[in-house]
DNA sequence: AATAATATGTAACCTATGTTACTGCCTAAG
DNA sequence: CTTAGGCAGTAACATAGGTTACATATTATT
């Protein structure tokens, strides 16, 4: 797993900032499925990611439920790091969405090395700046974007993180994901078969054109 | 102006941070409705706000037009920030919401300082978080409530950034604002007059209570 | 195999919001 | 004063999306 650390992060960053990650970083590898941090908790560290892919949600206070972004490889939560250094809860939810590796590092050592790396600073701006950007396009999509577009939106970023055409997910979690219902989603995904754009199945969907 | 930097930011800086800044800083005054930055132009340099305020805009590829969040006294423009340093254009446009006095730090003396002062990097992330947790309140607003909620916190918002309870509003500009349309508005308003909540004149809206 | 649980398809209906159209009113410009 | 333009009130209507209900199909459990 460090191996593939380096090479994940080589191009981010120099020889002794890597070396130092590896000495003080804890490296874990999470499931399908499993919740990194919830609404409400404190964290124990900066995740960067080695490989796999993290959703980070956004929660109502009643019900509902939104898929903000995804992280991936060479990515970590801006979220984190604005509540590790302010001491407050997450505002986020994130479960991981494939077998996900990570390493964890301290959060002592962020702002440390923010004083100390070059390549750390820029690091964590353009991880700011990336974050922020994916927000505003999440907005953007729920802002102007009637649910079918959104939908369409959603499907093709979805197969992009998978890498594949083959989309397992069932109507009801898609409708989770966009704050919708089960319902709504099964109708547009019937619109969207019978423009030719993907097979329906049991479980799973794939993709055709788009 | 100057000495009302120095009263607005001397629990942020060091002395000799305060220093740099009149002296590289261009200060600036600008009238309500002043247009600071439009989408898809560069920056000249970044805002520091010392009195008044700016409405921060997102617009639609069409004609949709979204208020964001307002920036005071205090507040610094993240998307600035992260334009500046990777050069990008605006993903946004700015515009004084009454007439406001701001100093603009050069783009180069911004990365300089992070290195050197620790109270500008604090600065900077505390921006960063206000930014993207002020952006997280936004998206809950448009995926969890519905207009008339929204129109609701508009105004309580508006009514804190003005500190007047009179808000010198059409129905048309809070429907620009909120992207909806005049008519719904209106109505909406309407219905919040009947309720006891607001009187509606021409050109402004008396709050009550709320 | 029989049964239960889960996923999907579809119809019927409701409501919030957007659209169009027209009204009267206020105010600024002439 | 007169008039034109901007602002607000309201009705009538269209539509997207949410809700409820039920049928059917697939998969898991006994």
């Amino acid at each position: 797993m460090i191996e593939e650390f380096k090479t994940s992060y080589r191009q981010h960053f120099e020889e002794t900032l890597i070396n130092e990650i590896i000495e003080v970083g804890i490296f874990k590898e999470v499931n399908e499925g499993h919740k990194l941090i919830d609404i409400g908790e404190y964290l124990r560290g900066m995740p960067l990611l080695i490989s796999g892919a993290i959703k980070i949600l956004r929660e109502d206070s009643d019900d509902g439920e939104l898929l903000l972004y995804y992280l991936e490889r060479g990515d970590t939560c801006s979220m984190t790091m604005t509540c590790c250094m302010g001491n407050t809860k997450s505002e986020i939810r994130a479960i991981a969405e494939m077998d996900t590796k990570i390493v964890l590092v301290p959060i002592q050592k962020m702002e440390l090395w923010i004083a100390k790396y070059k390549s750390w600073r820029n690091f964590v701006f353009e991880s700011y700046h990336n974050r922020l950007n994916e927000l505003l396009h999440t907005l953007d999509s729920i802002a102007f974007n009637a649910m079918d577009q959104r939908l369409l939106d959603y499907i093709k970023e979805k197969r992009r993180i998978v890498k594949n055409d083959i989309i397992k997910n069932t109507h009801q979690e898609i409708a989770y994901d966009l704050n919708s219902s089960r319902v709504v989603i099964s109708r547009l995904l019937k619109k969207l078969e019978r423009l030719g754009h993907v097979d329906l199945h049991r479980n799973y969907i794939k993709v055709l054109n788009l």
